[in-house]
DNA sequence: AACCTTCGCAACCGCAAGGAT
DNA sequence: CATCCTTGCGGTTGCGAAGGT
């Protein structure tokens, strides 16, 4: 199976790899180690543009890579995962190293996601199709009416809030970093907002949401050890994602805690 | 047996972020 | 500061296999 090979205009190979290609590859990589992926193909003795290489290696040659059928508890990590992070699949990946995200990617689009709706849940937002979607945005007027919480009803979405998502983690960044006074944090995001999106009931609301992450934040007591976190506290609703950082599934928001300052940590959250 | 449709998956493409110059 | 280059990501495509009619 695969696809046909053919070149291109600059003459390089296009399509199915080899056997030969894939051992020229990994006898390189192997000898060299990884980098530089733009000239590795012709230091490798390779027709292939260095994007196709990093491609190969990634996907199908890099070691430690689990092939085949996804199994059951896989299947519902999956599901987990991207009820938590959307169409994140390199993040999702990360939560799976046996994985390649392009796997994880194939998988969700030709099974998962028919599976879902199938059973009548939405496969982006997690909620039953019947029931209504309740998705938090800046633009939201009531910030009180979040669901029960439930680990199959989560509104984290990654294409009808990103607006405040982002909002909201960047505000948690800020408030994490300690770097910048709320208001400054605050006139930081708004800049780089779109103009009309920043209407007087926005604001409004984003007030309202910036008191109540500061409050979600003042939850997590720098002094607790990580085991004291909370997790999957149905009262809280927060689901602790690792050692370091809170999700709020049901304000699409992510919170780091202050004992681990690295803004980098975040990065894998921000939409 | 022939044809059509769906599935599974490898690979491509365009875009964005970040670093180097 | 601007431009170029590299790397990484997510969406999409192409195509053989499998299944259905």
């Amino acid at each position: 199976m695969g696809r046909t090979t053919w070149f291109d205009v600059d003459g390089l190979r296009k399509g199915e790899w080899t056997a030969e290609e894939d051992r020229k590859l990994v006898v390189y990589i192997n000898e060299h180690g990884l980098g530089e992926w733009g000239s590795l193909p012709k230091r490798a003795g390779l027709q292939r543009c260095g994007k196709s290489c990093r491609l190969r290696w990634l996907n199908y040659l890099r070691p430690g890579i689990k092939r085949g059928k996804f199994t059951p508890q896989e299947e519902e990590e999956i599901i987990k995962y991207h009820a938590l992070l959307g169409n994140r699949w390199a993040a999702i990946a990360k939560q799976m190293p046996n994985r390649t995200d392009n796997d994880i990617k194939n998988h969700w689009n030709s099974c998962l996601k028919k599976r879902l709706a199938k059973k009548g849940i939405d496969p982006m937002t997690h909620e039953a199709t019947t029931t209504t979607s309740l998705t938090v945005d800046v633009t939201s007027s009531s910030t009180t009416s979040s669901p029960t919480p439930s680990p199959t009803s989560s509104s984290f979405s990654s294409c009808s809030s990103t607006g405040s998502a982002r909002f909201l983690n960047k505000l948690a960044a800020g408030i994490s970093s300690r770097k910048h006074g709320l208001e400054s944090i605050k006139t930081v995001i708004l800049a780089e907002q779109p103009r009309e999106a920043v209407d007087e009931e926005k604001m409004m609301t984003i007030n309202m949401k910036e008191k109540e992450l500061i409050s979600c934040y003042m939850e997590i007591d720098e002094t607790m050890s990580i085991d004291e976190l909370p997790c999957d506290d149905s009262t809280s609703g927060f689901v602790a994602f690792d050692d370091y950082s809170l999700i709020d599934p049901y304000r699409d928001s992510v919170y780091v805690s202050d004992f681990y300052d690295e803004t980098e940590h975040l990065d894998l959250f921000l939409l």
